[in-house]
DNA sequence: CGCTGACCCTGACGGC
DNA sequence: TGCCGTCAGGGTCAGC
């Protein structure tokens, strides 16, 4: 489900009911994630005060004083407030209970999100590698191309490549490769400066469009308010196998790169 | 070091 | 109606 985006609108959401508020308990109905959550968590948590809720790629940072709570969606996970009295179903595996009214709650079908702990100091191991945000300056056309160079595999899997630029999904990435007129199949060292000149600008138009969309809803996604995104609506090329390029008119086609659809117009992509 | 594919898990959907 | 194969927005890891 999320992709940067989406985290976004759920950080969005949610940081107005977490910060300021104290962690009353947490209750965690199943560990089993992606990776087990540490059965000492709920006790560093609780009593502790949110100060802020931060993103990096697609992780939440919740952090308190002492340290900060780690989230991740994976593929399948929301994170949305509840009122207290409402009961927890099917894979709503873990209740943040604050003070007020309302509790945070996770639910993860798939469960190949996380909730880890990252003392104050610490960078957690999973944050430590990260290449720059998409969205900040540090992401330029000149870092792509040099890190690029000598790279044989497909720009797709370059730009999904969290050590190179984090956030990027699959949906965004076949979006913004559209907007820049690139095969997706293309070897990332065979891109020109140009060229990622026009990728940097497609993959930071295309975020922060989804992002002022609320995210793309695609089967059930809602924000930390539960409000719907409405991005899907303007996708160019993501879920359109076959039907036809907005540009050209020309059958747009689907390959897999990696284990991963990619959907790209043959005409308009090179 | 770079690259590919297997894997983690549940649910939805299409074909028979 | 049910069964089966395929696919899904994430990421790590082993093996070449």
């Amino acid at each position: 489900m999320p992709e940067l985006p989406e985290v976004e609108t759920t950080r969005r959401g949610l940081a107005p009911y977490c910060c300021g508020h104290t962690i009353r308990q947490l209750v965690v109905r199943d560990s089993r994630l992606r990776w087990p959550v540490p059965p000492e968590l709920p006790d560093l948590l609780q009593g502790q005060t949110i100060e802020t809720v931060a993103r990096r790629g697609k992780y939440l940072l919740l952090s308190t004083p002492p340290g900060a709570l780690l989230v991740h969606l994976g593929m399948s996970g929301s994170l949305r407030l509840v009122e207290k009295n409402e009961p927890a179903t099917r894979h709503d595996h873990i209740d943040l209970d604050l003070t007020g009214s309302y509790s945070l709650r996770y639910n993860d079908p798939r469960r190949f999100g996380c909730f880890l702990w990252q003392p104050t100091g610490d960078q957690h191991p999973l944050l430590a590698r990260l290449g720059p945000e998409p969205l900040s300056d540090e992401f330029t056309a000149a870092l792509l191309f040099r890190a690029s160079r000598g790279r044989t595999a497909p720009v797709k899997n370059f730009i999904m490549d969290a050590k190179v630029v984090v956030g990027v999904g699959n949906i965004y990435a076949n979006e913004a490769l559209f907007l820049a007129g690139i095969h997706p199949g293309r070897s990332a060292g065979r891109v020109s400066l140009s060229r990622y000149e026009r990728l940097v600008l497609a993959i930071r138009q295309v975020l922060a469009a989804a992002i002022e969309q609320g995210g793309t809803t695609l089967r059930d996604f809602v924000g930390g308010d539960g409000k719907p995104g409405y991005f899907a609506q303007q996708l160019q090329v993501y879920g359109r196998t076959a039907l036809p390029c907005k540009r050209c008119g020309a059958a747009l086609r689907e390959m897999r790169i990696s284990g991963r659809s990619s959907v790209y117009c043959v005409a308009c992509q090179r």
